[in-house]
DNA sequence: GACGGTCGCAACGTTAATTGTTACGACAGC
DNA sequence: GCTGTCGTAACAATTAACGTTGCGACCGTC
């Protein structure tokens, strides 16, 4: 099991501030978010800053602060979110490196590496089929 | 990053395997492999252990004791490895239950549930389509 | 121009998963 | 029996993500 749930709770901050503007409020906080993915505010910050370095989001000081969409819900995808928020690979080569005297130790991270790609490329585009406002969507249908 | 070596490492030993075999030897001992892959022979065990239930990999005890393939190279994906050794999925939910009273706490999971699982399996029919003989021929084919 | 609420950020503690290591019994051929 | 390797359990080490605390910066309001 991997254990990136970063993409998961960014697409929550977004949706939840998405679905607060659309009830006609300015800007959402991030104790606010924070209560609703039942975690600390300043995870969310954490990955809103990130969002917000990515032109998703932005944010407010002072009196009357917090965060609010730098875009439409329908002009965001999960790819988007994606490249904002996971720093590395879904799949990780050997954690030392494999003995390069031997054949198989010096080819086989080429190798992998390669097919990994292919792959990373087509999670990307199935990830940019699907916007924020998609999830939005969905969430608000899902039955209580 | 997430950090997922596994699948790495089990496609290194089962080529490792496949060209040994291939040179005219029975069995490979873990430590042969454990060396290749510059890692600990119970590490490679454990791993091997999990693809020969997953009917893989077959292996002997007592004296000339070791590994060998129980199927072609030809004949197994990078998806029949992936199966076996990956316990969880590539995207994880919030580590803690959301709200279960926000609409949004309440509908994040069902909703991201949905588009991971669709993505997951594009993985792996990208992975079914990479047999074990296409990752040993790329390795060998990798430049000194 | 002080106040109060929220972000920004750094530092540190906590937790969870994987990987690495050691140990020892089981097995099978010599 | 002796030897070499697997099988497995137990535990240590490492790493990455997550959670927490603290405090300064900012800014509308009073």
């Amino acid at each position: 099991m991997s254990a990136n749930s970063r993409l998961t709770i960014a697409a929550h901050a977004l949706a939840w501030i998405g679905l607060y503007q659309r009830q006609g409020h300015e800007v959402a906080t991030s104790e606010q978010i924070a209560t609703s993915a039942n975690t600390n505010p300043v995870v969310i910050r954490r990955l809103l800053g990130e969002l917000r370095r990515a032109g998703l989001v932005e944010s407010r000081r002072g009196v009357g602060a917090g965060w609010s969409l730098a875009r439409e819900l329908e002009s965001m995808t999960l790819f988007d979110v994606y490249e904002a928020v996971e720093p590395g690979p879904l799949f990780a080569m050997h954690r030392t490196t494999p003995d390069q005297g031997c054949v198989v130790g010096h080819g086989i991270q080429p190798a992998m590496q390669n097919i990994y790609e292919g792959i990373e490329e087509t999670v990307r585009h199935e990830l940019a089929r699907v916007t924020l406002a998609h999830v939005l969507r969905d969430v608000l249908a899902t039955p209580r």
